[in-house]
DNA sequence: GGGTACATGTAAATAGTTACATGATTGG
DNA sequence: CCAATCATGTAACTATTTACATGTACCC
């Protein structure tokens, strides 16, 4: 029940149409939860049916026109509560981590090599975040959410870097394993 | 399409009956792809109607009564397949990471708490993963499947000592708020 | 007037979760 | 025999992904 509480805080820091906030999450809440605008358009139906948000009135609310949402006080409420909820962590899921548990039944054969392109795909998000916080947190701006705000991309700058570091070593102990099949152990 | 490749390493590694796997992967390769039992009976059929696994013949194959599935030559190529696949890393789905940044929005009220109880879950889990690792990687035991085994077990471990070492600070940052809200800036 | 970008939406399929149903085996 | 545990399964719901449909605005 997490992306109609992404979509809330992402209307109350600026309200949007649908289209808006697609872009919005593959820059910034997207890289903590995903969605498409197909995901993002049937819940800003329900959160209207629920009352928690309302289109802006406009001259031509019709099907290709763009129509632009903010948040009601119920919706500021509700997501003001699910911050105050208790909810226990999911485990992570690693398609990559199984991936390689499996190269340890089937043979390691083509993983080094996606390994590799993981690790430049990991790489090139930890750049895109330090960009980020460069531009977006300078050591002048100090204001409460700024901080909180400042503190979650840490974490993303921080998990991408454990997965830059992680593979640079599961690299190093494959490429081992690799020649020692080549050369005879 | 994970879970039906997380099943076939599972069985590789022993055949087993739906209630046994369902344990297994509450202790071992759930850690990186979880699934409950009712998912996992369902996969078992679509595999074995896929002709990927087979039941194991027995005497009395009836609800109530155990079945046992091993791999097929075909579930084998398939798995060996999939390792080979190129599939890019899905970005990661954090609701605490979420919850946070509503924080900056609607205010950190017992947000202190739960990250708290977080860091205490996330703890325990790394002092699991750790004692694993004593149990299972003892230094001279070293095959290749061994080697891989223990590259994925890393990963686990470095991703729960992320979430203690973020969690950690990100309290400190909390506690330093809140305590500049109750005495004022 | 034709193509492209913008904008909203429907439909269907797959994946995951939650609640419940049913039968076997075993120990008291 | 009854409760607890083991074991398999059905059904319904929610969430996510993928493919496609439709309409508007603007530039050439």
């Amino acid at each position: 029940m997490s992306l109609p509480h992404a979509i809330l805080t992402a209307l109350l820091e600026k309200p949007s149409s649908g289209l808006e906030l697609t872009r919005r999450f593959d820059r910034s809440i997207g890289y903590f939860w995903s969605a498409t605008h197909q995901q993002i358009y049937r819940e800003l139906g329900k959160l209207e049916q629920a009352g928690h948000i309302r289109a802006l009135p406009s001259e031509t609310p019709a099907r290709g026109q763009k129509k632009e949402y903010e948040v009601l006080p119920a919706g500021r409420a509700e997501l003001a509560e699910w911050t105050r909820r208790v909810e226990d962590p999911k485990p992570i899921r690693s398609a990559l981590l199984l991936r390689l548990r499996a190269a340890a039944v089937v043979g390691t054969e083509g993983m080094a090599d996606e390994l590799r392109r993981h690790l430049a795909l990991h790489q090139a998000q930890l750049d895109e975040y330090l960009g980020m916080e460069k531009r977006q947190f300078p050591p002048e701006r100090d204001t409460e959410a700024d901080r909180l705000r400042h503190l979650v991309l840490r974490g993303g700058i921080e998990l991408e870097r454990f997965w830059v570091v992680w593979l640079t070593e599961a690299l190093e102990g494959l490429d081992g394993l690799e020649a020692r099949d080549r050369t005879g152990p």
